[in-house]
DNA sequence: CAGCCTAGCGCG
DNA sequence: AAAGCGCGCTAGGCTG
């Protein structure tokens, strides 16, 4: 069946495989084609027959329904897994650039139901590619993209499909194959898909600034989806126990705000008007009603009023107990298939190109106890979890763009002794070789050099520490003449950025890579912050390609920042700790970036007691 | 009822 | 002169 497009891209043809003609038809394409000019590929998925509506996207639970070739002009469908072994005889037969946008989203698909995996040596991701040329655009789905870059009218065919399933009752996982709407419009994908490879390509490939950042993105991409297929054991037994105990204190507390004072617990601007009732002083948040968070429920436990310190400490308490239940032990209950969770990891989350994680937030959980993460164990009852952390990642990279001598001296000192850095800092800053990393003094000086980092003046990192400012001030000024150049390398960014935004230019950094930051025009001085959080996060993911290098992507299991987390057989666990420690290990910087090595674990939370 | 916003809170 | 950076999740509350 042939469809010409309607709406964008007019010119373009789109064809569904139903017979073996057809698919010697595509097939002779497929020889003819440029080996050098890209093969767009997509797929249609959904869920299976009774199953959820939202199963449709999930590679563990959902089914391939389609399979789409195409490049600028021309694209074919094919039913799966009815015309599989077609696609794969073309795959073997086409030798070029294979461009996908979110390439994440088939490449887990492919590993979980394809005998075809994705060559990555020459696969390309326009999302990935969108994403390192335009850090700002708030969204790189293909729809906004292609809008922007293609044709204004690229995202009819979406609309139109939407309309035309929604006309005939059909939903992801029920609409026929043969529906014309839902093939010739998956075919349109990757005829958009392999017109956006046109224009990015150029701007990204070898010898261009970004082209760094873009195979290093397309690395860790790749390394990523590894991991989410991996995914993190859970210990179920565990969760379901403590949850009932917790759920079951939440309730009780509740209940008894509820008779006791009438007050709906879980809503704040109740529980305020419950707390100014009792006599509490409240600060007002911008709208009408008192703020209750943790640092005003704080001050009203030390405010002496019984009645409201009572329900302030009801209130903390609950909130706690109503976070550990619903944000971690119900959410993985929630979320665990066969034990195991699979996360999605973002891997271009942030716009300084730090991950984020979803479904489950495995980045936050809780590290002042090790009731949650006591729930990660190994796959197997053999293994053993292990962890590295960088070493002071961002600070060393600040220090190293600093080019203080006597900061990189202190580093070099502080490695060679083995001793932590702040506390090294601490002796040199005090005069007081005696410090011990115990010291209180250490954490003032830890505060103002993150607090710097993150762009706080001295205020709010005396506030943040607890401090009169003064005290904090001085510590501050102690650093500047100890390691004047730190701060002026931070002036030096800075400047740059305003001087720019005076340009009517914007305020951009350009991270090691070369990947370009932009501020927003008003806040210049998060310019420093956004170089070096950036500039961090890319140490860290090519750490993880060192690890994929040494061959241990298997054992990967969770990124966080700056810490990866892994799981080894007993029996391989120290050679595998000796791989992470030099993978985690980067030098050549005037600062080395280090990492320690930690484990070996029966479970993640034995490294929080 | 879905979708969006805010307040609040978890992490590096 | 000063400016806290970056995320995701949940409950309550409001809107269309």
């Amino acid at each position: 069946m042939t469809q010409v497009l309607r709406g964008a891209l007019a010119s373009s043809s789109a064809e569904l495989i139903e017979t073996t003609e057809d698919a010697q038809n595509f097939l002779r394409w497929i020889r003819e084609k440029n080996p050098n000019s890209p093969l767009g590929i997509d797929i249609e998925t959904g869920q299976l027959p009774g199953n959820h509506l939202k199963d449709a996207l999930s590679p563990w639970k959902g089914r391939i329904r389609l399979m789409q070739v195409g490049d600028q002009h021309k694209g074919w469908a094919m039913a799966w897994p009815n015309w599989s072994g077609v696609f794969y005889e073309a795959m073997g037969l086409f030798r070029g650039p294979l461009v996908f946008h979110n390439i994440s989203f088939e490449n887990k698909w492919f590993r979980l139901h394809s005998e075809w995996q994705i060559p990555w040596h020459r696969a390309h991701d326009t999302m990935i590619m969108a994403s390192v040329l335009y850090p700002h655009e708030p969204s790189v789905g293909l729809k906004t993209i292609a809008q922007k870059f293609v044709d204004p009218a690229a995202g009819i065919g979406e609309q139109i499909l939407q309309d035309e399933m929604r006309s005939n009752g059909y939903n992801w996982g029920t609409v026929p194959v043969q529906f014309a709407p839902y093939w010739s419009y998956g075919v349109l994908d990757t005829i958009i898909t392999t017109r956006l490879w046109e224009l990015f390509y150029p701007l990204c490939a070898q010898g261009t600034t970004n082209h760094v950042a873009y195979e290093l993105e397309m690395n860790v991409r790749r390394i990523a989806d590894e991991m989410e297929l991996n995914g993190a054991r859970i210990d179920l037994d565990y969760i379901s126990m403590k949850n009932r105990e917790l759920r079951a204190e939440a309730e009780r507390i509740k209940d008894h705000v509820k008779t006791g004072y009438g007050t709906l617990i879980s809503s704040p601007s109740q529980v305020g008007q419950t707390l100014m009732k009792m006599g509490a002083t409240l600060q007002q948040t911008e709208k009408r009603n008192y703020s209750v968070d943790k640092v005003q429920l704080d001050i009203v436990m030390r405010s002496g009023n019984a009645e409201a310190t009572q329900l302030a400490k009801l209130v903390t308490r609950y909130r706690e107990l109503e976070k550990t239940c619903a944000t971690y032990l119900e959410s993985f209950m929630d979320k665990n298939i066969d034990g195991f969770l699979h996360p999605s990891i973002k891997t271009i989350g942030a716009r300084t190109s730090r991950m984020s994680i979803r479904e489950p937030a495995l980045q936050t959980l809780p590290s002042d106890d090790d009731s949650i993460r006591r729930a990660f164990i190994p796959r197997d009852s053999n293994s053993r979890i292990i962890t590295s952390d960088l070493d002071q990642v961002e600070f060393r990279m600040f220090a190293s763009y600093s080019q203080d001598p006597n900061l990189i001296e202190m580093f070099r000192l502080a490695d060679e002794t083995g001793s932590d850095a702040f506390t090294q800092i601490g002796r040199q800053v005090y005069q007081d070789n005696s410090m011990q990393k115990s010291d209180p003094r250490r954490s003032l000086i830890k505060g103002v050099i993150y607090g710097r980092l993150y762009g706080a003046g001295v205020a709010k990192q005396a506030a943040t520490a607890g401090v009169a400012v003064e005290q904090m001030q001085s510590v501050s000024d102690s650093l500047d003449a100890n390691y004047p150049q730190m701060v002026e390398f931070q002036n030096k960014i800075t400047d740059h950025g305003k001087s720019m935004v005076r340009d009517k230019q914007e305020g951009f950094v350009n991270t090691w890579t070369g990947r370009r930051i932009t501020c927003d025009d008003e806040r210049p001085y998060t310019l420093i912050n956004y170089l070096i959080q950036g500039g961090a996060a890319e140490i860290f993911k090519s750490n993880l390609v060192k690890l994929e290098q040494a061959g241990i992507t298997k054992h990967l299991i969770v990124p966080v920042h700056d810490e990866i987390v892994l799981e080894a057989p007993e029996g391989d666990v120290k050679e595998v700790m000796a791989t992470v420690k030099e993978c985690m290990t980067t030098v050549g910087w005037s600062v080395p970036f280090t990492a320690g090595v930690d484990g070996p674990y029966k479970n993640w939370g034995e490294k929080y007691v």
